[in-house]
DNA sequence: ACCTTCGGGACGCCCCGTTTCT
DNA sequence: AGAAACGGGGCGTCCCGAAGGT
């Protein structure tokens, strides 16, 4: 049997998960029929469900890549700056994570498997927020898991404006005031009147 | 002319109504089939359809219906208040939320339609804002336009998160730090330590 | 128990009958939707079943009515009469013979029944053309069967061209074709060479 | 590129017209639902809405198919060959005709469409026609135009008769009829009186 | 009695995700 | 890896009977 190199798999892979995050982003789960998906990825039905069990199975595993990758940054930059850099995110990105939502809210057994990323994310932005306090520049007069909690909120809340295609020049102002609230208050003070 | 009195016709409307958001809101657009439908409204597509065109129309009246309301709260207790009100909220009414976040991305006119609610509810809340202000209870060196989008951006948030059936004890105190950003220096200092 | 007078009932069923034809006749049986028949009636799917048992009936109505002008058209003056007065009539008039025609096709049952109307008319006509035997204008060296058989063929296949919209300028000079082929070989040629 | 042999397709296309025009033929347009169609194909919905777009798509088809037939025998043998086999024809041409007569009637874009067919078959016949007169065998007292649409109707009324079942003993000495109208005088009398 | 609106549920078409065959 | 086939199910329409009003 004549086998493609392992390179080769993984570039199909991504020529697929590329095609569909498009598909997903522009028209939704449901709206990403498969043949949207042959469209987008330049494929056919068979080479995709090749290469994936099935539609949901493709959805799943770009939401996991995404869920990951942001992890990654929260620990390293911190929620704030997350936010910051998603106006300029590839809007696939930002569909899926909208659609990701509505599975959470239909769908229990996808909460429940979910769950871990959420608290992965959680755990990375609490641990950056401790740092911070050690180092004397986040306020101590509120629990962390508050101000987490607040920022996720601020996040999603972008999320969803961005993703829903709301044009909003206050954007860098809003991020501002978001993170003077996890800012230590003579910080605050100082940043608010340069 | 013979006619069945208002009042029914107003009644069944309602149950109809009733019944589609339970649906929406447990299944997703796309999820409340015309079945699910049926079996939450308890009536039979005949009935469903004699009194709504299609069901895109039953979607569109539901979400109208919640659009007006909020616009109301919002300029009578201001967003905050709003978003302190919404864990109680019928589930129904986030899910509705939530579906019209999708819409917003993947329909088009389906856009440009609803900015219509989005300039209501924004101008309602900028009212109160410059209202407060001139009361000197809301900060001033910062655009009211900010504030406003700071204020829609946790809303939309918490709207996400509660959709989504994540359950967070701390709420509260979350929403008292949106608030603390929106008020003058002193008021703020006061209320984080009574 | 009041009782509308018999007047207003027999108008009301014409009312509903014109309608009907022009529905069926404008978009076919399938096509005459009760909706339709509502619009081109200017009543209520109520009133309509109030009058008639079923969408059937109403076209059987219909159909039969025709099918009883046209014999007695037939026997008075001709078939070749009656077509020549095909054109200036009420195009329903045409759809409705086409749709029975394919009631005959589809429907056996219709078939049985309808058989009855089509024995009547080839009768009258049979009728005529022995009289014009007898008066020596009709060619004798032909079973008048064939005769009656050929002017029918001519008579439908002119209602298939003028139901279908198919304009013909040479109308008038094919139904003399028709003529000649009936009648008594002197005449014929007289006729053609005045 | 892997890919069925086109034998293959053009056998499947084939399966599925032959079984789409019984089931038009027996049922007409409307009757012949998509179920109808499965079990008169063999195939399922996928197979039959794979290889034609819709239900109309696969109606006009198979009249096409029809129409180009008809034009080539029209042509080789002129239109009284065409009647004269019509009796002999599949049942389901027939009824393909009457339907594709419906349809001139009652949808406009349709008989725009459809003309071109006409025009096509008319030429044909008049070219047989002028072919004839030159051989002195065609009567050359009446336009051609004239005996093309006498013939055409009697035809089409053949198509009408047949299709709706009547039976009918006469149609051998009835084309006998018809042709001995378009041919030469001196012709006529022998054929007729052999 | 006459007419209207309401309501029911069978079904029509076609689309969808998936499986099977080359 | 592509094309073909499958059959479940979605939405909305259709005809009509029931309920209600004048």
């Amino acid at each position: 049997v004549p086998k493609r190199s392992d390179a080769h798999l993984a570039a199909r892979r991504r020529q697929i998960l590329d095609g569909a995050r498009r598909a997903f982003a522009r028209h939704g789960y449901e709206g990403a029929t498969v043949k949207v998906l042959e469209a987008e990825t330049g494929l056919s039905r068979g080479a995709i469900f090749h290469h994936f069990p099935d539609k949901d199975s493709l959805f799943l595993a770009l939401a996991e890549q995404d869920a990951s990758e942001i992890a990654v940054t929260v620990e390293r930059d911190g929620l704030v700056q997350v936010m910051r850099e998603l106006p300029q995110r590839d809007a696939g990105w930002l569909g899926v994570q909208l659609e990701v939502a509505r599975r959470l809210r239909t769908d229990a057994e996808f909460r429940r498997r979910w769950q871990r990323h959420l608290d992965t994310v959680t755990k990375a932005a609490e641990k950056r927020l401790r740092r911070g306090r050690g180092a004397g520049t986040v306020r101590d007069d509120v629990p962390t898991a508050a101000l987490v909690s607040f920022l996720w909120l601020v996040h999603d809340g972008l999320v969803l404006h961005l993703a829903a295609g709301l044009t909003d020049r206050q954007t860098a102002t809003v991020l501002d005031l978001a993170e003077s609230v996890v800012r230590k208050d003579s910080e605050r003070t100082t940043r608010e009147q340069p």
